[in-house]
DNA sequence: ACGCTACGTTAGCCACGGCTTACGGTAAGT
DNA sequence: ACTTACCGTAAGCCGTGGCTAACGTAGCGT
């Protein structure tokens, strides 16, 4: 697995304002890089910059065309996160639980 | 509406790591702040000003016991990252249906 | 009342990271 | 082959934010 999807980076990734606006930009739909920086208050290599960092995240895939780099969202990024909540979530479900049967100290059942 | 979910501050909020070593922790069971503190390879004021940025986020709610403050997972922080999540998901969804039926410009059905 | 515990807050330091400018590299057009 | 378009990368600047140390406050016990 060269690229593992590390969640701990896609929260981080979109932590950052800037890099949720390019974020939803992608997620309307695929967009180059270019196109990107036209709607955005900052210039095109800064666009770069977020791009890797969504990329890593793996939140964005880009696909070559010609010179120009199309990159659109990647499903990965977001079930990754979907699946940290959700487990973070049943973990505190799971220990509101032991308080309501009022369980002193265990572990797991 | 006092405190209103804003889900770019539970994002930021997230981003950090440490952040979300205090979140986790916090979601396994209601925990005091001298008690986080002493899992965490930071001082506890730094922990104070992190669950600060966490319950401005709507990540995390605290509740008075005494002299100690007992913070717990507050729901509507992850309803609403995933609720964004979904969102963006349903959005990129669209934008590629949009693309497979090779319809210029269609908003929806 | 005194002391102790448990927190929040402030001031200040310092590293991290986002931004721009400048440069290099690749692909298509003529 | 030359030019143009499109993009990634490197260097450097500078604001933001996480951290610690020190201080101030509220609650409980003796």
């Amino acid at each position: 697995m060269p690229n593992a999807i590390r969640t701990p980076d896609a929260f981080a990734a979109l932590g950052d304002p800037t890099r949720r606006l390019i974020f939803e930009r992608v997620a309307r739909g695929p967009s180059a890089v270019g196109a990107l920086a036209a709607g955005l208050p900052v210039s095109r290599p800064a666009v770069s910059q977020h791009l890797r960092v969504l990329r890593e995240a793996g939140l964005v895939a880009e696909t070559p065309d010609g010179a120009r780099r199309i990159y659109r969202l990647d499903p990965r990024g977001i079930a990754a996160m979907r699946d940290w909540l959700d487990n973070h979530w049943a973990t505190a479900l799971a220990a509101f639980e032991r308080f309501v049967d009022e369980l002193p100290e265990e572990d797991a059942s």
